[in-house]
RNA sequence: GGCGGCGUAGCUCAGCGGUAGAGCAGGGGAAUCAUAAUCCCUUGGUCGGCGGUUCAAAUCCGUCCGCCGCUACCA
């Protein structure tokens, strides 16, 4: 039994993004945490970490096996065509995932029916029977808020079918056994859970008691097995949890992978913060392995004001997205809007908005003006820093702290804060430019001129080079423009100077401006 | 019902005991290297209402009003 207390941190990172169910498609929430997750991921690549990041699908479940039917299709092929969708958007949002986990890959299968040995072995597992309202014609239980009574006395399902209470064989997970060590997690370890709303509910939750969970069921087959009785499958979270092992190679212990675990963090949305915050530890502990560092939660997006829903017909496909204003400004405002952590809304305007200031204006304008004045008046040619003046010393000073200003926000999560820091920089070149004003320098002292262009140059290799976990493509595009040499570009390499003299490319625009149809004109 | 959070400039929010802040939007000016982008200045708020503690309260306490979250087997 391990104690509850975490691993240190090794240069080791392994950051998650849920399994994602494949009973729809793919919708701007799934691209939400995991653009947040790979952000979290190559920031630790830049930073020298050995890094590996997991996403995946979660393919078992009565639902899925509902869906296959309605839809005429066996049920594997049905979730293959949904996990390559998965896959897809994944892909298309340039996430960097180093593997893609299917529940329904023997390799997770063999771990899930490990862990439930592992968990069994140690006496936290017994058979008792699951007791709810059972509606026979639409095959499930509901719980009893879910429930109308009628004036018979007679109780419905909100699919109008009737229901009657049944007893189901079913293997329960000793979770009240676990309530004092979860209670102490959270105590002892506050970094263990965010953001902190969502950790005090959490605690509220495991302080009004824990009864134990159902694990198993015997009423669908479209599920793991249960070693040694196979009329029951594993109920959903034992098996979904357990892909963040599975994917390392559990429970083989000559795999490579393992040195991976614990988790530095898994991200999730707030609906399973509970799943993957109680019930995940309580499994760990059970099984005596190593509980992750952290799980934090992203919220929701609402759209145009809108609760996201397929009834409204609202859903957001960020493949749509991303043909429309490009990708990596997708990636920015997903993390820009509103803080990582709280809900946010997705409206056309906002969003043209931040595209149209902050990149374009603020940023591709600041990189346009600065590298045409390079290829204007240096021949394109880098030039050398002459003697620095306090105000040259002070844009530096912040362009340089923005590494280790970063690492403290992305271990905090605030993923939106650390583009704010970045921001203030990006500003402050843009004041600094207006004041020291190479244009006139030109005609005056073009010694001068080439050393502020030299400043901002180098301001700006530090700003591209912390905002490539965000914006990945683009800033390989300002780096190049930089004339930064592709291993040149992580965290490392910016305390080392670039030699002067060397060629630039002609400079291209980075972020084009977009106008709304009614602002046209 | 219980527990918790929030309510600050037109908008999104930061501040959380010591003379009200940022970004965006609005107004004025400068500049013209640049994606007509940028920079500077500026209008604007009895900090949800009412009481209390304090020399001093967005900031602490009480209460009221209005939103929101959690209150287990939903993927």
């Amino acid at each position: 039994m391990t104690s509850i207390t975490t691993t240190p941190g090794t240069n080791r990172y392994y950051v998650t993004t849920p399994i994602y169910y494949v009973n729809g498609a793919p919708h701007i929430g799934h691209a939400y945490t995991s653009v947040a997750a790979d952000v979290l991921a190559r920031f630790n690549r830049l930073d020298g970490k050995d890094v590996f990041f997991l996403t995946g699908t979660d393919e078992h479940g009565q639902k899925v096996e509902q869906a296959a039917q309605n839809a005429g299709v066996e049920t594997q092929a049905f979730t293959d065509g949904i996990a390559s969708d998965f896959r897809d958007m994944a892909d298309a949002m340039d996430i960097s995932y180093d593997d893609f986990i299917r529940t329904t890959e023997p390799r997770h299968k063999k771990a899930a029916q490990a862990l439930w040995e592992a968990v069994s072995a140690n006496g936290h597992i017994y058979l008792g029977a699951y007791e709810g309202w059972y509606a026979l014609r639409d095959e499930c239980f509901y719980s009893e808020d879910e429930l109308t009574t009628r004036p018979d006395g007679s109780r419905i399902a909100p699919s109008g079918a009737p229901v009657e209470w049944v007893r189901e064989p079913s293997y329960f997970f000793r979770l009240s056994a676990f309530q004092d060590r979860l209670l102490a997690l959270y105590e002892q370890h506050p970094e263990f859970l965010g953001p902190s709303g969502r950790r005090n509910e959490i605690v509220s939750f495991v302080r009004q008691g824990l009864k134990d969970l159902s694990i198993s069921r015997t009423s669908f087959r479209w599920g793991i097995p249960v070693p040694n009785d196979p009329d029951h499958v594993m109920y959903v979270w034992f098996d979904a949890l357990t892909n963040y092992l599975s994917a390392l190679g559990y429970p083989d212990p000559g795999a490579e992978r393992m040195a991976f675990w614990p988790a530095s963090a898994h991200i999730v949305g707030k609906d399973i913060i509970r799943f993957h915050a109680v019930f995940w530890p309580a499994f760990l502990m059970a099984a005596g392995i190593a509980l992750p560092e952290a799980v934090y939660a992203n919220g929701w997006w609402t759209i145009e004001g809108e609760k996201m829903s397929k009834s409204v017909g609202n859903v957001v496909d960020p493949r749509d997205l991303v043909a429309t204003y490009g990708l990596d400004p997708v990636r920015f405002f997903l993390l820009r809007e509103v803080p990582f952590g709280g809900d946010s809304d997705l409206n056309r305007r906002s969003l043209v908005n931040r595209l149209n200031v902050e990149l374009a204006n603020d940023l591709g304008n600041l990189a346009q003006r600065t590298l045409s004045l390079i290829a204007r008046n240096c021949e394109g040619i880098l030039p050398a820093f002459g003697t620095l003046s306090d105000d040259d010393r002070a844009l530096l000073a912040g362009a340089s702290l923005l590494p280790e200003l970063l690492r403290g926000q992305m271990k905090r999560f605030a993923l939106t804060d650390g583009l704010e820091e970045v921001w203030k920089v990006i500003r402050a070149c843009n004041a600094y430019i207006d004041r020291q004003a190479p244009w006139a320098l030109k005609k005056t002292d073009i010694v001068r001129m080439a050393s502020v262009l030299r400043v901002l140059h180098e301001a700006l290799r530090h700003i591209a080079t912390t905002l490539q976990p965000f914006m990945p493509g683009t800033m390989a595009k300002l780096l190049t423009q930089l004339g930064v040499a592709e291993e040149k570009r992580d965290f490392a390499a910016l305390s080392e100077t670039l030699e002067e003299g060397i060629v630039l490319p002609a400079p291209q625009g980075l972020f084009p401006r977009h106008v709304l149809p009614e602002d046209a004109s």
